[in-house]
DNA sequence: ATCATTTATTGAAGAATTTCGATAAATACG
DNA sequence: CGTATTTATCGAAATTCTTCAATAAATGAT
Protein backbone atom coordinates (compact mmCIF):
# COMPACT_ATOMS: atom_id res chain seq x y z
CA UNK A 1 0.00 0.00 0.00
CA UNK A 2 0.78 3.29 -0.89
CA UNK A 3 0.87 6.30 1.24
CA UNK A 4 -1.56 8.48 -0.79
CA UNK A 5 -4.02 5.16 -0.64
CA UNK A 6 -3.02 4.77 3.32
CA UNK A 7 -3.86 8.74 4.08
CA UNK A 8 -7.39 8.22 1.97
CA UNK A 9 -7.88 5.14 4.23
CA UNK A 10 -6.62 7.14 7.65
CA UNK A 11 -9.29 9.96 6.52
CA UNK A 12 -11.95 7.42 6.11
CA UNK A 13 -11.13 6.49 9.79
CA UNK A 14 -10.97 10.36 11.06
CA UNK A 15 -14.27 10.63 12.22
CA UNK A 16 -16.40 9.23 15.14
CA UNK A 17 -19.30 8.63 13.07
CA UNK A 18 -17.69 6.38 10.32
CA UNK A 19 -16.33 4.34 13.49
CA UNK A 20 -19.15 4.11 15.09
CA UNK A 21 -20.78 2.67 11.13
CA UNK A 22 -17.29 0.29 11.07
CA UNK A 23 -18.10 -1.16 14.34
CA UNK A 24 -22.08 -1.76 13.44
CA UNK A 25 -20.62 -3.56 10.62
CA UNK A 26 -19.13 -5.83 12.87
CA UNK A 27 -22.18 -6.17 15.41
CA UNK A 28 -24.45 -7.03 12.63
CA UNK A 29 -22.37 -10.34 12.20
CA UNK A 30 -20.27 -9.24 8.71
CA UNK A 31 -23.12 -7.08 7.03
CA UNK A 32 -25.96 -4.58 7.96
CA UNK A 33 -28.33 -2.65 5.68
CA UNK A 34 -27.60 1.37 6.32
CA UNK A 35 -30.96 1.79 7.49
CA UNK A 36 -30.33 0.42 10.69
CA UNK A 37 -27.53 3.15 10.91
CA UNK A 38 -30.60 5.67 11.46
CA UNK A 39 -31.17 4.07 14.66
CA UNK A 40 -27.62 3.98 15.90
CA UNK A 41 -26.64 7.56 15.01
CA UNK A 42 -28.18 10.61 15.51
CA UNK A 43 -27.76 12.11 12.05
CA UNK A 44 -29.71 13.06 9.34
CA UNK A 45 -30.14 10.01 6.50
CA UNK A 46 -28.23 12.67 4.02
CA UNK A 47 -25.47 12.58 6.59
CA UNK A 48 -25.08 9.30 6.93
CA UNK A 49 -25.16 8.34 3.40
CA UNK A 50 -22.27 10.72 3.13
CA UNK A 51 -20.09 8.85 5.60
CA UNK A 52 -20.96 5.65 3.78
CA UNK A 53 -19.74 6.72 0.81
CA UNK A 54 -16.48 7.90 2.20
CA UNK A 55 -15.90 4.29 3.61
CA UNK A 56 -16.58 2.84 0.45
CA UNK A 57 -14.75 5.21 -1.70
CA UNK A 58 -11.76 4.59 0.76
CA UNK A 59 -12.70 0.71 -0.47
CA UNK A 60 -12.59 -0.29 3.67
CA UNK A 61 -16.43 -0.63 3.14
CA UNK A 62 -17.50 -2.42 0.45
CA UNK A 63 -22.03 -2.99 -0.47
CA UNK A 64 -23.82 -4.89 -2.83
CA UNK A 65 -27.80 -4.05 -3.49
CA UNK A 66 -30.71 -6.11 -2.24
CA UNK A 67 -33.49 -4.55 -3.53
CA UNK A 68 -33.80 -1.05 -2.02
CA UNK A 69 -31.38 -1.87 0.55
CA UNK A 70 -28.04 -1.96 0.59
CA UNK A 71 -25.68 -4.37 2.52
CA UNK A 72 -22.38 -3.48 3.75
CA UNK A 73 -19.39 -5.35 3.94
CA UNK A 74 -16.01 -4.73 5.84
CA UNK A 75 -12.71 -4.86 3.48
CA UNK A 76 -10.85 -7.12 5.49
CA UNK A 77 -8.18 -7.73 3.10
CA UNK A 78 -7.84 -3.79 2.67
CA UNK A 79 -7.73 -3.31 6.46
CA UNK A 80 -5.03 -6.00 7.10
CA UNK A 81 -3.26 -4.12 4.57
CA UNK A 82 -3.24 -0.68 6.16
CA UNK A 83 -2.69 -2.46 9.05
CA UNK A 84 0.72 -3.71 7.48
CA UNK A 85 1.56 -0.16 6.21
CA UNK A 86 1.34 1.12 9.98
CA UNK A 87 3.48 -1.43 11.10
CA UNK A 88 6.22 -0.29 8.74
CA UNK A 89 6.63 3.13 11.02
CA UNK A 90 7.28 0.81 13.90
CA UNK A 91 11.36 0.63 14.64
CA UNK B 1 -8.51 2.43 23.44
CA UNK B 2 -11.78 4.09 23.44
CA UNK B 3 -13.08 5.37 20.04
CA UNK B 4 -12.27 8.62 20.73
CA UNK B 5 -8.68 7.96 21.12
CA UNK B 6 -8.73 5.98 18.03
CA UNK B 7 -10.05 8.95 15.89
CA UNK B 8 -7.62 11.52 17.22
CA UNK B 9 -5.03 8.95 16.06
CA UNK B 10 -6.33 8.50 12.74
CA UNK B 11 -6.59 12.05 12.29
CA UNK B 12 -2.71 12.16 12.97
CA UNK B 13 -2.15 9.57 10.60
CA UNK B 14 -4.67 11.70 8.24
CA UNK B 15 -1.79 13.90 6.17
CA UNK B 16 0.52 12.93 3.62
CA UNK B 17 2.87 15.60 5.07
CA UNK B 18 2.69 13.63 8.43
CA UNK B 19 2.95 10.39 7.46
CA UNK B 20 6.23 11.50 5.20
CA UNK B 21 7.38 12.33 9.70
CA UNK B 22 6.39 9.11 10.60
CA UNK B 23 8.45 7.41 7.54
CA UNK B 24 11.48 9.93 8.47
CA UNK B 25 11.39 8.66 12.26
CA UNK B 26 12.13 5.58 10.98
CA UNK B 27 14.41 6.09 8.63
CA UNK B 28 16.45 8.15 11.22
CA UNK B 29 16.95 4.85 13.26
CA UNK B 30 14.62 5.70 16.11
CA UNK B 31 14.67 9.48 16.47
CA UNK B 32 15.05 12.62 14.39
CA UNK B 33 15.69 16.42 14.81
CA UNK B 34 12.90 18.72 13.72
CA UNK B 35 15.12 20.81 11.47
CA UNK B 36 16.14 17.52 9.54
CA UNK B 37 12.58 17.61 8.15
CA UNK B 38 12.82 21.05 6.40
CA UNK B 39 15.20 18.78 3.59
CA UNK B 40 12.40 16.63 3.19
CA UNK B 41 9.55 18.01 3.16
CA UNK B 42 8.41 21.48 1.11
CA UNK B 43 6.51 23.24 4.09
CA UNK B 44 7.68 26.33 5.63
CA UNK B 45 8.78 25.96 9.00
CA UNK B 46 5.26 26.90 11.19
CA UNK B 47 3.70 24.11 9.43
CA UNK B 48 5.94 21.66 9.88
CA UNK B 49 5.76 22.59 13.41
CA UNK B 50 2.02 22.31 13.29
CA UNK B 51 2.27 18.66 12.17
CA UNK B 52 4.97 17.57 14.83
CA UNK B 53 2.55 19.54 17.36
CA UNK B 54 -0.65 17.36 16.07
CA UNK B 55 1.15 13.71 16.30
CA UNK B 56 2.44 14.79 19.60
CA UNK B 57 -0.94 15.44 20.85
CA UNK B 58 -1.99 12.39 18.99
CA UNK B 59 0.62 10.91 21.24
CA UNK B 60 2.02 8.91 18.23
CA UNK B 61 5.06 10.67 18.81
CA UNK B 62 7.06 11.76 21.62
CA UNK B 63 9.87 14.18 21.86
CA UNK B 64 12.58 15.53 24.29
CA UNK B 65 14.69 18.10 24.19
CA UNK B 66 18.60 18.16 23.34
CA UNK B 67 19.62 21.76 23.60
CA UNK B 68 18.07 23.51 21.10
CA UNK B 69 17.24 20.73 19.17
CA UNK B 70 14.24 17.99 19.78
CA UNK B 71 14.42 14.68 18.90
CA UNK B 72 11.42 12.44 17.98
CA UNK B 73 10.24 9.36 18.40
CA UNK B 74 7.59 6.79 17.45
CA UNK B 75 5.30 5.28 20.17
CA UNK B 76 5.50 1.93 19.24
CA UNK B 77 3.25 1.07 22.05
CA UNK B 78 0.57 3.47 21.27
CA UNK B 79 0.78 2.73 17.91
CA UNK B 80 0.42 -0.96 18.76
CA UNK B 81 -2.68 -0.51 21.05
CA UNK B 82 -4.38 1.40 17.71
CA UNK B 83 -3.63 -1.39 15.33
CA UNK B 84 -5.64 -3.85 18.24
CA UNK B 85 -8.26 -1.33 17.82
CA UNK B 86 -8.79 -1.53 14.42
CA UNK B 87 -8.27 -5.32 14.39
CA UNK B 88 -11.10 -5.25 16.81
CA UNK B 89 -13.34 -4.32 13.12
CA UNK B 90 -12.50 -7.47 11.48
CA UNK B 91 -15.35 -10.45 11.48
C1' DA C 1 -50.42 2.70 -11.61
C1' DT C 2 -50.00 4.74 -7.15
C1' DC C 3 -47.93 5.13 -2.88
C1' DA C 4 -44.39 4.08 0.56
C1' DT C 5 -39.62 3.01 1.62
C1' DT C 6 -34.73 3.17 1.01
C1' DT C 7 -30.71 5.30 -0.72
C1' DA C 8 -28.26 9.01 -3.46
C1' DT C 9 -27.41 13.73 -4.98
C1' DT C 10 -27.29 18.75 -4.84
C1' DG C 11 -26.35 23.03 -2.88
C1' DA C 12 -25.40 25.81 0.96
C1' DA C 13 -23.96 27.02 5.76
C1' DG C 14 -20.90 26.35 9.43
C1' DA C 15 -16.83 24.11 11.47
C1' DA C 16 -12.34 22.39 11.27
C1' DT C 17 -7.83 22.02 9.08
C1' DT C 18 -3.81 23.54 6.56
C1' DT C 19 -0.66 26.88 5.41
C1' DC C 20 2.18 30.90 5.85
C1' DG C 21 4.40 35.39 7.41
C1' DA C 22 5.62 37.61 11.40
C1' DT C 23 7.34 37.16 15.67
C1' DA C 24 8.60 35.20 20.13
C1' DA C 25 11.15 31.98 23.11
C1' DA C 26 14.96 29.14 24.20
C1' DT C 27 19.50 27.87 23.85
C1' DA C 28 24.26 27.65 21.85
C1' DC C 29 28.37 30.17 20.41
C1' DG C 30 31.82 33.67 20.11
C1' DC D 1 26.52 40.43 26.19
C1' DG D 2 25.16 40.07 21.27
C1' DT D 3 24.27 37.09 17.47
C1' DA D 4 22.82 32.90 15.21
C1' DT D 5 20.07 28.70 15.30
C1' DT D 6 16.16 25.93 16.43
C1' DT D 7 11.50 25.44 17.74
C1' DA D 8 6.91 27.42 19.15
C1' DT D 9 3.04 30.59 18.86
C1' DC D 10 -0.22 33.94 16.84
C1' DG D 11 -3.34 35.54 13.49
C1' DA D 12 -5.21 35.41 9.02
C1' DA D 13 -6.36 33.38 4.44
C1' DA D 14 -7.48 29.40 1.82
C1' DT D 15 -9.09 24.94 1.61
C1' DT D 16 -11.49 20.91 3.12
C1' DC D 17 -14.96 18.57 5.83
C1' DT D 18 -19.41 17.96 8.10
C1' DT D 19 -24.11 18.61 8.23
C1' DC D 20 -28.72 19.38 6.70
C1' DA D 21 -33.03 20.51 3.90
C1' DA D 22 -34.79 19.66 -0.40
C1' DT D 23 -35.23 16.64 -3.87
C1' DA D 24 -34.40 12.80 -6.99
C1' DA D 25 -33.93 7.92 -8.11
C1' DA D 26 -34.83 3.14 -7.46
C1' DT D 27 -37.42 -0.51 -5.89
C1' DG D 28 -41.25 -2.87 -3.32
C1' DA D 29 -46.06 -3.27 -2.00
C1' DT D 30 -50.97 -2.69 -2.73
Amino acid sequence: MDAKKAEKISKALADPNRLTILKEIKKSKSCLYCVDLNNTINLAQPSIAHHLKLLIESELVTSDKEGRNVRYYLNNKLLDEYISFLEGFKI
